[in-house]
DNA sequence: AATGAATGAGCTTTCATTCAT
DNA sequence: TATGAATGAAAGCTCATTCAT
């Protein structure tokens, strides 16, 4: 039985099934395509370098106006943030259900988590990766909950792994280390280029599994 | 024959010797400190977050008198980072050096680079590696020049690994994946705590290692 | 012949008698309650610290409706204002009619300008003092010329009580001072405590009184 | 022994005293200047509405230069009221020493609140009078203090004036009155008119001497 | 009448940098 | 070298008012 991906298809009903929730805002509504942009900004420019008035004049808005939407400018990198998670712990759990060996689990954790850093949650992602410590400290303690509830996916499949000798050392250190790893890609992976995400998630892998154990 | 890593004489001895090239100035000196609490304070509130103002106070003069030392505080950054750069080289050349096995070379590389974000280069290598952005155009093609001299080292070795069978990755991927997951443990790892920095660097070599050629 | 004060009844017959000639608006009408609203506001938090957005939602309406009532926020204010001077124009007309000695009728006419400032004109009169300078200057000069029809009153009663030897300074000038010593309970004056309306009265008008003449 | 009030010289004295005694700064000095303006300001427009580059031009400065003397608008308005408050207070206490009768420490009494409110700290107690509301709550109680230890002066004087029947009504109720009173003038009287400011105290206090106990 | 998103001028405050002393 | 007052541009945010629906 073969490793299966998202679908394009699995992202968007995944997508239309959270907004219909009203979990996440649509990312064709107004304030939907505020984030969107603040996202993109915070992303190539930084939080702290990003002014209201770039973000206003980037939706096309006069700068007085993004405080009709948001109360203030922290509460859109909170949304940004939060929308990211609440999207990617849905992904993680429909990419765990379609797989079912620990390893096809653990490359479905990995590809998932470069994907939201590449693709269509890029911006969203590296402001929580990147922009962590321009959240005040109330809104990290809420997005630190979130997070937890998003790593315990990926702690219950590296403890899983290492019980079954696929890895051989902490499970909680290498989480640490593959968290790293695959953000870093961030600073240098380029979507266009020769190696496809999937291929980097692949090689991620090969990276962390035990060879002898895997082999066989 | 076993991996010899950097005693603190040794790194003594490399930090006096580049003071003495006038590579790099005397932390004591009064220069040297203002680097070395702009580090602190940038690596702990962001460069931007940082202000002149703040700066001064730490050092003890007033925020006007530090533009004696230093024209602005793009200048002062650009200072911390080099003075990083320049001092990892010099280690990892003198850990490299010490060391004879591809293997152990490599455990080397991995331990300094722990060393550098944990250990009294802390503040420096922290600022370079998460204040990046704050770098204007220019500096950041000064500070990509003593980069690539340093991440030569690295390739070099994992070139040859890759040669001896030791790992199965692509070894240019290998290091971007390596250097975000030691550069990640800024976000976790505690200098205090249970794992020492040397069983951290044998961990993510031990996950790294292709399994089947090292346990010959 | 005994002091006469004004009855709850009167107060009413005379409100209802006002609005009946549209002189003011009734206070149960949308207008007079949002009038009524805003002076409540006005007096608690002052006029410019009163957005029109804390105004609309203590209305229960959008900020934007409330520009189909009145064109401006300033207008707002002098209706406030207009009301308050209209409502006891006609009470202290009344007053004096009910008294017939000058002690009396200067009683009345301090009772009644301490009712005013405490009782159920008590928002829109403490903004009438309070505010004025929040007013513009056209504003300012319409309400003048109603305000020195009811210092007219005042003066009128106060002349005959010089000229009687009841009190023994400057008419004009103990006007000032009365209305200042009057005004000033807005700071201090307590509704529910021991002192009535009727005692403060009293005692205001047993302070400003020749002694010697009133004695006998 | 006839009434005494305060010379110019003798408020020049408490002044050079005060600023000896660091108790309040030399209006001569840039924070002084920078205090009566803001005082004048804030009396002739409103706190509210005396913008920061309102007051820095009206100094000569750059809006930004402000922040170095003060490190915001709310403390500059409590500097302007504290200095008034304690300027007068070591005025009513030279003023209370000089005269000797209850009647006349009385009129000294009343007369340097006439004199604070229209004379050279006219701004600042303008200000101290009709700003109040401006103040956050933490200065108000820091403030509240202060006017306490003035008002004390008041109180002990009224009550040995009622102890000797030249008051006949409650003293504490008096002293709210004659608050008003006095403030009041703020709003009407002219420096320059026909009705000197002694004239003006003169006739406050025959307004609440009971004339029977005094004519004697 | 009512809505509520949008406006845009204006607010207080921040801060790297300058410069006379 | 060191000081610290001053600069002035720019920041985040407010708010009365407008207007298409």
């Amino acid at each position: 039985m073969a490793f299966v991906a998202l679908t394009q298809h699995d992202n968007e009903q995944i997508l239309s099934q959270l907004i219909d929730e009203s979990i996440i805002v649509d990312p064709q509504s107004p304030k939907g395509r505020l984030l969107g942009t603040a996202a993109t900004l915070f992303r190539d420019r930084g939080f702290d370098k990003t002014t209201v008035r770039d973000l206003a004049k980037a939706i096309g808005i006069q700068s007085g106006s993004l405080f009709h939407h948001y109360p203030n400018k922290q509460e859109i990198l909170k949304q940004v943030m939060q929308q990211a998670i609440l999207l990617n712990i849905r992904r993680v759990e429909m990419a765990l259900s379609l797989n079912h060996t620990i390893k096809d689990k653990l490359l479905a954790l990995i590809l998932c988590e470069f994907q939201a850093l590449i693709l269509d949650t890029s911006a969203h992602i590296s402001v929580l990766v990147f922009e962590w410590r321009a959240l005040n400290e109330e809104n990290q303690t809420i997005m630190l909950e979130l997070r937890d509830e998003y790593e315990q996916y990926w702690i219950d499949i590296l403890a899983q792994a290492q019980q079954q000798g696929m890895i051989n050392i902490d499970h909680y250190i290498l989480r640490r280390l593959l968290n790293g790893a695959i953000n870093w890609s961030l600073n240098w992976y380029k979507p266009n280029g020769d190696l496809s995400l999937k291929q980097l998630a692949n090689m991620t892998l090969q990276m962390v599994l035990n060879n002898h154990a895997t082999t066989k």
